[in-house]
DNA sequence: CGTAGCTTTGAAGATTTTCAACCTTAGTGG
DNA sequence: CCACTAAGGTTGAAAATCTTCAAAGCTACG
């Protein structure tokens, strides 16, 4: 049995623990050795506790983060002190690729549990990025994936009944969980109802009781903050609903 | 009077008028030399018919398009046959940038009216980013500007009733037409009233009702496709309103 | 153990959608 | 040149979803 450490894929592994591979390369694209430098311009991040922000509106922008362990949601807040969330995001994903355009963030960041971040810097991520044009790629390819993921949100906020919001929402926290190897039927909300309602454009009240709802028809089992997805077929099934028919004939 | 042809910023012009420069230099950042390199990458096209495709959903990604003049739409079919309105796309804007990842496109996209495009081949575009910084920097630039702009939308939709809806999308428009040097107070749709709902997360009807309703109150003019804002300041209010009061007590 | 905060539940109210019909516009062909 | 047709737009009334308001239940944490 070899001995993991002087392989150098072990390098590759220790990206990963950081983060660094599984944010920026694991889409494929890099090579070892570019792995290598790239691991280098990023720096370590003591741990993030619950409720703490990871950046404010209007902060200077100067890091992309890559969230390794944990969640964070990213806010704005109203004039009369409300919060309206424009996303979650889980290990494995960034936070901040919104900030380029202006220099400065245009959306606050809270972690919704203790959490621990990479910070990359993006001064030098470019820098790089000019050196080795697979990152630069890279960096590409997932600046057009933030675009797409936004793409479907509106679809999902455009034109969708309440249930289909909420089960396009767990379905698409279950898929990014289990691509990160988490079970995909099973899972904790780190955020609350309040956060999930702002989320999806409806009331707290609304929210609430459709996971009753839902939970009565058997298509999901929810204690607090545990959920347990049942009857994946019949959330497809809402979430695929053409927009303009509402989906409302679904439910009795 | 010295002669235009002569000077060198003439380059610059050239490229403003194929949407080069109005689309990726704009907002500053490119050296002139680098951006006669750019220029020398687009490749100029036919005017584009009103209802032509510019390309479908699943086609393979290739170029990202600037619109020079005209208007497009992106959208996705749904299962009847509808469509779900992802976005408008004005002069000097980029279409196609979600397309990266997947190296395919995600949506499809139609001419509102006859229009004409520039057409940027990706990869040359890269490669020339990765010899000209300000260059990555400002594609990096680009596609940030594009995910708040969805952040934007999605705030829109997320909480707010269809009066504010309306007023936002109009002055959107009127903002962005604006930039171009067109009337910020009087300008045409080149969408449909179905295409504003379907954008808008409202039904047809809806929409109709409200532009009535705005025009009783003489918040604007409204003529068939022909739009005139009078109330700059009350339309602005209704955008400004608290996403979680939802602005209903504005309105009688 | 008690309080604060989050969640759930109920009923009333309101905005928006749906359904249906009518009107207008643009484009076509006799 | 006019009538005709199809598509898009408008309007009205009923239905429905979702929100708001109100209050009670539960959990967590000091």
């Amino acid at each position: 049995m070899p001995n993991p450490r002087v392989v150098s894929l072990d390098k590759i592994k220790v990206a990963c623990q950081n983060c660094t591979l599984s944010a920026l390369c694991l889409p494929l694209g890099l090579k070892e050795a570019d792995v290598e430098k790239l691991d280098q311009i990023v720096k370590r991040s003591r741990p993030i506790q619950r409720g703490e922000a990871l950046f404010h509106i209007g902060d200077p922008f100067q890091n992309i983060y890559a969230v390794k362990t944990g969640s964070f949601k990213t806010f704005v807040q109203s004039a009369d002190g409300g919060e309206q969330v424009l996303g979650f995001h889980l290990p494995g994903e960034l936070i901040g690729l919104d900030a380029i355009l202006d220099n400065q963030h245009g959306c606050s960041a809270k972690a919704l549990e203790t959490s621990s971040i990479c910070k990359i810097p993006f001064l030098q991520l470019e820098t790089l990025a000019t050196q080795l044009p697979s990152l630069q790629h890279q960096v590409f390819r997932l600046m057009s994936g933030e675009i797409s993921k936004d793409t479907n949100m509106l679809m999902l906020l455009g034109n969708r009944s309440a249930d289909e919001r909420l089960a396009t929402f767990l379905l698409s926290l279950s898929r990014r969980l289990a691509q990160r190897g988490f079970s995909a039927t099973e899972f904790n909300l780190s955020m609350s109802r309040h956060d999930i309602a702002s989320y999806l454009g409806l009331a707290v009240e609304t929210v609430s009781r459709l996971f009753t709802r839902m939970q009565q028809e058997g298509l999901l089992q929810v204690d607090r903050k545990f959920v347990r997805l049942l009857d994946m077929d019949r959330l497809d099934e809402l979430c695929e609903k053409n927009p303009h028919c509402h989906g409302r004939q679904l439910l009795p």
